[in-house]
DNA sequence: ATACATGCAAATCTTTTGCAATCAA
DNA sequence: TTGATTGCAAAAGATTTGCATGTAT
């Protein structure tokens, strides 16, 4: 399975290293298809998957039924996803991979290899709409 | 918006209250329209949903494009999830309700409202599974 | 009576896949 | 040459929704 180079994979890795956040793979689809309309979703989707198989890029797994988000930065670190909107964002809290060791699994035979660790709460912009439009309950 | 009680409902929190285990929406269904063939998975959908909401079972959000799973347990812990087949577990660590105090939002506006630790591994079949098949690549 | 709940089918949304054509090595 | 890659459309899988009908209160 070697890999090869393409127009498609330069252009997909050079959107997500230019995108600031964590854009998913449709908001790098539509960047990308600005300037060069032919391009297939499904070639998008898979060389972010390759992209990040390889490290090249890192991948913030979908969380709560969101969609999955790639991000510029391969260091291991926090997330915090928006529960209203699903927006993800950065969080300041030292990487401890020495949790694992802390945690058992209650299930025989179940090995742990990682772990993520996510903050949910609420972004700016969602706040601020709740409050125009009334206390909209928060969805479960 | 009252609630009612109706025996689809009762159904549904019968279910997942004598289900072992974190079963899925359709695991729920599946159950149920064995002797009630004629219950909607719709039905099921909204009375997961609705019964999480009022606490009164648990709800495991997705991961990793994963379903979402219930859970007869409705306080605070931490789960397991299979890399291969989605399977969840529950973790034997204490819950940290004050995490949240050290973990800052790199971005302005964001407020926390609660944390998930997921730890990812896999389970005994999935591993037994590998080594039959020889090593299949994990999937990224 | 009122408005919440149900069942059904259709729709949604993200992601994957089959396949023939194309292209990098 | 040949096997990886692409584009397209269709498929997949989980969940939601519109709507007419049924039912708890």
């Amino acid at each position: 399975m070697d890999r090869r180079n393409t127009v498609q994979k330069e252009l997909t890795y050079d959107a997500v290293i230019s995108y600031p956040g964590h854009p998913s793979a449709d908001d790098i689809y539509r960047v990308i298809s600005s300037k060069h309309s032919t391009i297939s979703k499904a070639t998008v989707y898979r060389n972010l998957s390759q992209l990040s198989e390889d490290g090249k890029i890192g991948k913030v797994e979908s969380f709560a039924s969101g969609e999955t988000h790639y991000d510029h930065r391969t260091d291991k670190h926090y997330h915090g996803y928006c529960k209203k909107c699903g927006k993800v964002v950065d969080i300041d809290l030292s990487y401890d991979g020495k949790i694992l060791e802390k945690a058992f699994p209650m299930e025989d035979g179940f090995s742990i290899t990682s772990h993520e660790l996510i903050f949910v709460g609420i972004c700016k912009e969602c706040r601020e709409k709740e409050k125009e439009n009334g206390t909209e309950g928060i969805k479960n």
